[in-house]
DNA sequence: GTAGGGAAGTAAAACGTTTTATGCAATCAT
DNA sequence: ATGATTGCATAAAACGTTTTACTTCCCTAC
């Protein structure tokens, strides 16, 4: 706001007849005023529109009610323009949503390691940090200065951290090889994107180690995220070249859909020669023909509890965790043998 | 950052052997002072990692570096889950991107009507209101507090402000709807979306005015944004019982795909007997079958005219006013007769 | 030899709030 | 009657910067 013309709270003191002391105390609900005093210091306030400025208020408490939200694996995509997994591209307005129902803003930060760094940035009381890299340097420079986090997804290199909350993707992985396998599978192919998070890390081991129970030689084609369908097409095209298997585990709903194209311009069958799953629902799943089977998320679920965590840590500086949301496998005709 | 610990500019002198005033004058390049010592100041600065509290640096010159963004039409969906028009999705990345190379943060305000108001919404410096209703509240509420902003869309209601970008959605709703024409359709049918704002305003105009001049009645299908595939399906069974025409225009990429949908599962041929096109680009509209012809428009040539113009406006007081971006016809599948 | 002026630097005020430390009555316990 | 407590309210300090006004020193011009 434009200084010098605002509203302060010597305004409403004088208006009120009182001290600045008592109009603080009056609405912030402290100190000990009466209640006659009180209501007409509110009353003031009121009719003067008042407002007391964030950046004294935070000054003086050190704390604002804004927390930041930074986006790991969109920092990689510059313009942000390309499509990266549909998870994130919806997860800050979810969160945003989310926090004005606590109160509580949300600044996009997007990479705190580039200069120059956006002067709001270290003001932030907390931040949310999605999909935190496997030693996340986003993570160690909060960590110096001292500011509290929480992150969608676990920091691979840091068990010790629990402050996260996901999707338990570990369960997701065996219940989606389970689904292949009940439907006759028997070769499986996991197509993993490249970012180092937990994400990809957990359905690579959940994998590996089904393959070793199976006694199948695993066979992984990896993609960056942010390839979107040409990357999956071309995942495709390898694949084939390696021979077809009897099912496709794609981690990006994109990847799934351009590994399906690709099988279908090949003429496979699908689901009758192979099949195809995603390990997270997107419009590409939904709208493929035949429709792939997919993970539906719980962005909605993890954000909450990644807020509450974050509150809690704020408040007493500590919290538990983690907290692993309910994801739901939806099968749909890429799957489906009749 | 936790109150306490935080190097202040007090350390910094100290350790440069200097004044306050001197440590201040040099890193902002200010006032006189030799070399010698500013590179002294500046040499302490960065061995402490000194970094000018945020909160005390605004509430001194008044500016902090952030603009606001708020997505108005998303407002309406409450907790943002279900899927608007992608465009809205992927805008507040954009920007975020764009704003942090000009050293702007970029804070998600959902509605500034609601109480309580998020504490920094009237610190921050402007903000772009993206998609504005007719006569938005939200613009009036800033007008009253002083706070300059810009607006993705024009403000119907106020023709008089200027401080806006958007594709030309006039010219863009001639092009589609030649492109029908030139493809051999009479009779469009034009499914618009419910929000009032400048998008749909302009489509319904030009649509009027294009049945007017070539003496067709006019077939409005009022769809609310936010109900996506499934509305667009809605849609696509009122028209049938109404009469397939030749063409169908619909301003979502979501409608898009459900309209076709539906005339799909009717039996109808796509682009044969009924020709389909979208007036923004989507996943829906590229990954249909067949690809539906729509629009391609440029949020980030939108993002960075909005920004520039907030920053000339912040700066100078005034800046010029309103931008318009080229948009590109995508011609499909949907349209494509042979 | 002194007035004038620039160069280099500093002390102190200011920004708007919250918090701490007091003050002053009026009431209560002894 | 005196000291202690309570209820209500306030003055002043503090937060970390930037900015204004001032000092000091040195140089040049008359």
């Amino acid at each position: 706001m434009a200084r010098g013309e605002g509203i302060t709270i010597r305004d409403v003191a004088r208006r009120a007849g009182v001290s600045v002391t008592a109009v603080s105390h009056s609405l912030n609900g402290k100190g000990t005023i009466s209640e006659a005093t009180r209501a007409r210091v509110k009353a003031a306030a009121d009719e003067l529109g008042y407002q007391a400025d964030a950046f004294a208020r935070g000054m003086r408490q050190g704390s604002i009610g804004a927390i930041g939200l930074v986006l790991r694996s969109l920092d990689a995509l510059g313009d942000y323009t390309p499509a990266g997994v549909d998870l994130f591209e919806r997860f800050a307005g979810i969160v945003a949503a989310r926090a004005l129902s606590k109160g509580l803003s949300i600044t996009l930060v997007p990479d705190l390691l580039r200069r120059p760094v956006p002067p709001l940035a270290f003001s932030m009381d907390g931040y949310i940090i999605m999909s935190p890299h496997e030693d996340d340097p986003v993570a160690a420079l909060l960590e110096i200065r001292n500011i509290p986090y929480v992150c969608y997804g676990r920091i691979l290199a840091r068990p010790e951290f629990t402050h996260w909350a996901s999707e338990d993707d570990p369960l997701a992985a065996r219940q989606l090889l389970a689904h292949f396998e009940a439907a006759g599978a028997r070769e499986v192919v996991l197509v993993p994107g490249t970012d180092r998070n937990s994400w990809n890390h957990d359905f690579v081991q959940e994998y590996l180690s089904w393959c070793g129970r199976h006694e199948v030689a695993p066979r992984i084609y990896e993609q960056p995220e942010q390839s979107g369908v040409d990357g999956g097409r071309q995942a495709g095209t390898r694949i084939l070249a390696d021979g077809l298997p009897d099912a496709v585990l794609c981690l990006t709903g994109r990847h799934a859909a351009g590994v399906q194209q690709e099988f279908l311009a090949a003429g496979v069958n699908i689901p009758g020669q192979s099949m195809i799953a995603a390990a997270s629902d997107s419009e590409h799943t939904r709208s493929s023909r035949p429709a792939i089977t997919a993970f539906e998320l719980n962005p909605a679920g993890c954000a909450d509890a990644l807020l509450e965590m974050l509150q809690k840590l704020l408040e007493t500086g500590s919290a538990s965790g983690p907290s692993l949301a309910r994801a739901k496998l939806r099968p749909r005709g890429s799957t489906r043998r009749e």
